[in-house]
DNA sequence: CCTTAACTACACGTTTGCGTTTACTTGAGG
DNA sequence: CCTCAAGTAAACGCAAACGTGTAGTTAAGG
């Protein structure tokens, strides 16, 4: 149902996907559609954190541990299209501007979402010794989000080329700390 | 009409819109609204069109002669919230993202406003000397727009200053070509 | 076999929103 | 004064979409 539910939301939009449709997609019956998720907005906000937990979001490409900081920041801008070949943008952004008001439930929880992922880009900066990680890592993920809605407009799921070349300058020329603690990991390009 | 119709797709987003509020907010009868836009699709198509004659968009920011290429540019980056104190994203992207279908004529106008835009940044990149104008063009537009999702999801107008600082970044450490013909604008920082 | 939980199919009530119809009003200009 | 263009007001047709009600079906488990 969930997984339904993201790719309509994702090819046709929020607001223009029925609950008809995403009960047709399931296949489920409307009935239990409704049992499990009682209004749209739930079910919204259910498959916004499905996404999470799905792969299909950048969170997971932030927590792996098996890979260097460097290039968990880098995989950021990774952009694929969907398997119809649609490139859509973040749906946590899609989702806040199909639901604008600031206090409503969706909205906030995208704004949260987009916190976190600041806040995990913050650590991985500050994991590759730069000296003032906050202004970094907003630079960072504001790269990551212009590209993804880019690609998304410009329907050109390469897009994260140019963006990921921009976060590479960044991240050499931000000022380093004296190299305490930098434990081998990413610091060097290549 | 257009103007109306801006503030309450900008506030609420547009497929939230009735053709009635924009009508009562206008205000007009809702036959007058219908008498020049056949169809909410139309309405949306001269709304975006007048956004960008009516000094609301980065395309007048970008155009004006009596500023140095390098302030365009940067001026880019100084996002504004709407007068009830509301941040909202870019229009286009926002109309791209509530109309997905990349065949429609809506997200048809927004990517190819998003286009021009690039072209316009192209430009200016160029005409600070820079060696290759496409990528840093690119770059620079993606920062833009990432600032404004982001000013939008997070609600905070002064999101653009990283982006701003980002942008600096990047123009400084672009290669330039051996500076014939640059014309004495905007060249160097300050 | 019986109970129970979950699901299905399908019709329904209600609201909403697009776009239209109809009848009426206003105002400019010869 | 008459005409004509444009607007107003209010009701309407119609389809869509949210969410519910009802009755029947499946399947697990003791």
């Amino acid at each position: 149902m969930l997984a339904a539910a993201s790719i309509l939301f994702a090819t046709r939009g929020i607001t223009a996907t029925t609950m008809e449709d995403v009960a047709a997609r399931a296949p489920v019956s409307k009935r239990t559609l409704y049992a499990h998720f009682p209004t749209k907005e739930d079910l919204v906000l259910a498959q916004l954190d499905y996404l999470l937990s799905s792969g299909y979001t950048l969170l997971e490409t932030l927590t792996r541990t098996d890979v260097p900081p460097r290039d968990r920041i880098l995989a950021m801008f990774d952009i694929q299209p969907w398997p119809d070949g649609v490139v859509r943008g973040c749906p946590f952004i899609d989702a806040a501007v199909e639901h604008p008001d600031p206090a409503g439930r969706v909205h906030a929880f995208a704004r949260k979402q987009k916190l976190v992922m600041l806040a995990l880009v913050t650590d991985l900066v500050d994991e590759l010794g730069i000296d003032a990680p906050g202004p970094l890592a907003e630079q960072l993920v504001i790269l990551a989000d212009g590209a993804a809605s880019r690609a998304m407009v410009l329907n050109d799921p390469d897009y994260g080329r140019h963006a990921r070349e921009a976060a590479e300058i960044l991240l050499d020329h931000a000022p380093r700390r004296p190299d305490r603690a930098t434990n081998g990991h990413g610091l060097r390009r290549e």
